[in-house]
RNA sequence: GGCCCGGUGGUCAAGCGGUUAAGACACCGCCCUUUCACGGCGGUAACACGGGUUCGAUUCCCGUCCGGGUCACCA
């Protein structure tokens, strides 16, 4: 087989040679040990929880070492293209933070390896596909889908292995007559890579993540270019990492399986094998099974959804850390205000296997990193979330921020902060009390107080209230206002002893607390009062006393 | 079915030849306390199983089982 003639017949317009490419694209200038990665979603505009902790790792690796971290675009499948989802990708990264150096922007490029669009440099990959055939390691296939799923139905009744492989691979060995003939009927084709691997033969590889790795040769010939010229993913990685000049490939361990045939491309090519950083999905529960978060199945596989939940972006960003590094918790402990990327990440440290998504955890780390945040702070990201998802609670924080400033700053600051949420949804009922529009009388009195007794609390209570007292003073009215009523202001003797008593202060200041504020766990209470202001306060106590 | 990866408490996980097998979350109890939250103290609970190798295996090897992934002109 003449295969020059073949790669002029089936590549009749490339212009460019390797010498070029290498050229256009030269190794970058980086400091020793610098990393260049990468990341390459194809544009769903959705971006999944599992490649976001991919990104992350990538961009730690890649910052951390003074490298790169760039974004390329793999729209090698126009099907599953959404309009604006490049701008989606883009947003949603930034919300945490995460910048790219270079890469696509939301309508161009910004970068001296692009285009970063994967279906503007079919030059490139062209060049290259010719190259293959000319050494004979690749060749164009006819088969139609039909005949593919014919093939794939043989195997299976054969009990073979499936693929296009061996005595399957029906267009591996045809004549350059019987090729012409098709090309000339115009036919379309796809180019298959032409395998000399073989299932017998094992290779040793490396993972940064999973270790040593012992996989079988592959023996398939994969698809190189699809019928309408474009590359699968296996050839567009192998090229554009080449000429991206990436040094370490983050995906999901789902690759594992083409793990050999893409290094067996590397070497094919002559381009020099990247290192590869296989992570394992992550697993929810689905009854007494584990499961990989399933974007159909999962609503928390998406990204947006912790946005809309109200997860502050620094918890989701501590508690992806905690997954991915299991030391960054111990970290965390001794450093509770710093910036997270002050922590020396290292892959060496990342689990080989999935692990399972914990929402009690995430909301654990999330009551934490609130708990941290100053009172200004906390409404700042509490409008913010609210004018996009809860425009009502909005406009009334919003008509008077110093006031919601101080809702916010009960029990916060100091040693032992307040942590009363995980999600700014939940902030809505957690001060409601604050708000007459959200207000709701309650009669969730302590079922020990008769009726009659609460009113006479409430009634006693008016007469002392003073609107100016301080804290020991609010509590040493409700102290004697307890004993002229006959509860017990000892409180240790009450729990040793309850049946003993007709109750206690804490009963009475419950009363007071629940005529307040419809509820019996509240912050403090007397700061609270201070804040509702003598009106509201003397109001609510009037209509329960009714 | 073939191939690959993984398997320490309910969950996340340290440990990687000799440990009373850390820690965190969750759960339970106690303390602190005007409620709640915080905090403090304590508790329940784990090396999947069977063979090797070794003086000694959670750690190394093999098999079994279990879980997951993958076998497209999708990435």
């Amino acid at each position: 087989m003449d295969y020059k003639k073949l790669a002029n017949l089936l590549f009749p317009n490339v212009k460019y040679t390797r010498d070029y490419w290498e050229e256009k694209y030269p190794t970058r200038d980086l400091p020793e040990g610098a990393a260049v990665s990468r990341m390459a979603p194809s544009p769903t505009g959705f971006v999944h929880l599992g490649n976001f902790v991919q990104v992350l790792t990538s961009e730690r690796i890649a910052h951390q070492s003074g490298g790169v971290l760039y974004l390329r675009i793999e729209d090698t499948d126009a099907k599953r293209e959404v309009k604006g989802a490049v701008q989606t990708v883009i947003n949603s990264l930034k919300h945490y933070s995460i910048n790219f150096d270079e890469g696509a922007t939301i309508d161009g490029d910004n970068g001296e390896y692009g285009p970063y669009r994967q279906r503007q440099r079919v030059d490139i990959y062209h060049t290259f596909a010719k190259e293959l055939v000319e050494k004979g390691l690749a060749y164009p296939c006819f088969c139609t889908e039909e005949e593919l799923a014919e093939i794939h139905n043989m195997q299976e009744k054969e009990k073979a292995n499936f693929g296009y492989f061996g005595k399957w691979a029906v267009w591996r060995d045809r004549s350059m007559q019987e090729i012409e003939e098709q090309i000339n009927n115009g036919k379309p084709w796809v180019l298959r890579f032409r395998s000399t691997g073989s299932i017998e033969n094992k290779i040793k590889f490396t993972d940064l993540i999973k270790g040593n790795l012992e996989l079988t040769e592959n023996d398939i010939d994969h698809v190189l270019l699809k019928s309408d010229g474009v590359p699968t993913y296996h050839f567009a990685h192998a090229v554009d990492d080449h000429f991206m000049r990436t040094t370490h490939i983050v995906r999901g361990d789902e690759w594992l399986s083409t793990l050999p045939f893409h290094i067996q491309l590397f070497k094919s090519l002559d381009f020099k094998i990247p290192k590869y950083l296989h992570i394992g999905p992550l697993m929810v529960m689905d009854g007494d099974s584990k499961r990989k978060l399933s974007k159909r199945k999962d609503p928390q596989a998406a990204l947006t959804f912790y946005e809309e939940a109200g997860y502050p972006k620094e918890s989701i960003y501590d508690y992806l850390m905690t997954i991915l590094n299991s030391n960054f918790e111990d970290w965390r402990r001794a450093n509770k205000t710093a910036d997270a990327h002050e922590f020396k990440f290292t892959y060496k440290k990342m689990n080989p296997a999935g692990s399972l998504f914990d929402e009690a955890k995430l909301n654990d780390v999330s009551k934490n990193v609130i708990s941290l945040f100053s009172a200004e702070k906390v409404v700042e990201d509490l409008l913010e979330w609210a004018e996009k998802f809860d425009k009502e609670f909005f406009e009334l924080l919003n008509k008077d921020k110093e006031y919601a400033v101080k809702i916010f700053a009960i029990g916060r600051g100091g040693k032992k902060p307040r942590k009363d949420f995980a999600v700014w949804s939940e902030t809505k009922d957690y001060c409601s009390y604050f708000y007459d529009e959200l207000f709701k009388i309650t009669d969730n009195y302590p079922e020990k107080i008769s009726s009659q007794d609460i009113k006479n609390i409430l009634s006693e209570y008016l007469e002392v209230y003073d609107e100016n007292d301080d804290n020991s003073e609010w509590f040493n009215k409700v102290k004697s206002l307890s004993e002229k009523l006959g509860y017990t202001t000892d409180m240790k003797a009450y729990k040793q002893n309850p049946d003993e008593f007709k109750g206690s202060v804490a009963e009475v200041s419950t009363v007071i607390r629940v005529a307040v504020t419809g509820r019996q766990n509240t912050p403090d209470l007397c700061t609270i009062m201070q804040l509702l202001g003598k009106e509201r306060v003397v109001n609510r106590i009037k209509q329960a006393i009714k």
